[in-house]
DNA sequence: TAGTCATGTGACCTGCTGGTCATATGACCA
DNA sequence: TGGTCATATGACCAGCAGGTCACATGACTA
């Protein structure tokens, strides 16, 4: 049982709860307002009230902290999709990547300063696509992957489709639409309540509209090309 | 004359020809190796043979350096473009869009590494999206949006078009696409040649047609949605 | 009571950072 | 020759980083 591997020390589990959050809060401040590399552990334990000897009997190290708000992430999402049902069970690939965005992004508002930290650290800053993240980045490309397989299978997009670059460009909008929400939503007073509004749902639809319809159309022209 | 402001001192244009692509080499493989928070002076004055003092006679700081690159490759690129026209006078301005695309990638195959030095700092590190270049961002922008304007003009996008997000659409394409193929490249052992190959062109019109039809095709829709 | 053990502490370590400055060099000129 | 001036140097500075460790605390146990 010695190889954990990562994800925080048993100590920091039998910490009472409010002391955890104190620890996770500032942690979450401090990657959302500094980034990872500019990101300090002693300011860190400075706004939580503990000492340095305390971190280091509760986490590795920075990217052991980083890690284990990514697993809070994951468990918290993962909670609230188990919640969470497509409006009906005949939605094709497209519809329900749509809905699975749009429920993702009130996810988002509902944790915006965590999503904030995290986001800022693995997209920003480009964290996700280096080797630390590899993991997390294949299992995300492999779900895409395999929506688009059943997509091509049901017959919704053309079988001569670039998987590969159908991915990319399938992440790529998830990224891209996540960090523009994020953004203007962090600049709004209600969160929650912008991105409920007819107006904020309407330009996700956009954004999805222009993804689908550009790799719906496309595909088909390449077989004969100068 | 005391305000000009940045980009290099003047003792660094003293220099020998020879020494200052020493020292510009020695930053170039700094920033594409660290990005820009993570890279040291200290490093470069080692790697270029100068002393730090030196290096202060020749710079501000670090962001100058890095500015006095952009300026390099700002210069090239112009220098570049000069010399080059469309196939056609004729071009739509998707046409057009996807010929200075290319030829955009072209360039870049032409100096891989410099490129890679500002294109990790600016779209990886995301430091682009920052106050520090909120200049170059707006006038990318700004000429992008006069592009779907022209589009609009010409009758090849509905004039429903939402601008701010067509706009949004093909700046984080041209990125994302400058990142793929840069990122591709650098695997290649002659990047010039995989550029200008018939497959890697292909990829390059694939992803440019996914975000055209997108673009072209979805805006009307959006006149009547509940 | 004495001992044990998980937890908490902050002074201290090494290593690096960006940045300064008194001094040295050497080309050019009066 | 002696003086001047742009350039070159690296020891040095303060600051902060991540990380360690000898010791303090206090609850629980025998």
């Amino acid at each position: 049982m010695t190889r954990r591997s990562h994800l925080a020390k048993q100590t920091f589990f039998n910490l009472p709860e409010e002391k955890r959050n104190l620890i996770a809060n500032a942690a979450i401040d401090e990657f959302a307002e500094y980034g990872f590399e500019a990101s300090s552990i002693n300011r860190i334990v400075a706004n939580s009230g503990i000492s340095k000897g305390s971190f280091y009997q509760y986490f590795e190290d920075k990217m052991d902290v980083f890690k284990y708000l990514m697993d809070v992430i994951a468990k918290e999402k993962s909670e609230y999709f188990l919640g969470k049902h497509p409006p009906s069970d005949h939605l094709d690939t497209f519809e329900y990547f749509r809905w699975m965005i749009k429920a993702g992004m009130e996810f988002n508002s509902a944790y915006p300063r965590l999503v904030q930290a995290i986001s800022r650290v693995l997209l920003v800053e480009g964290l996700y696509y280096g080797k630390d993240f590899a993991e997390y980045h294949k299992m995300s490309t492999d779900g895409i992957t395999m929506m688009i397989k059943q997509a091509v299978k049901n017959g919704e997009l053309d079988p001569s489709v670039d998987i590969d670059l159908a991915v990319i460009i399938m992440e790529t909008w998830t990224n891209a639409i996540s960090t523009y929400i994020l953004n203007e939503g962090m600049k709004q007073k209600d969160i929650m309540k912008w991105m409920r509004s007819a107006k904020t749902q309407e330009k996700i639809d956009k954004f999805l509209y222009v993804m689908e319809y550009g790799l719906r159309k496309t595909e088909s022209q390449f077989s004969t090309n100068s």
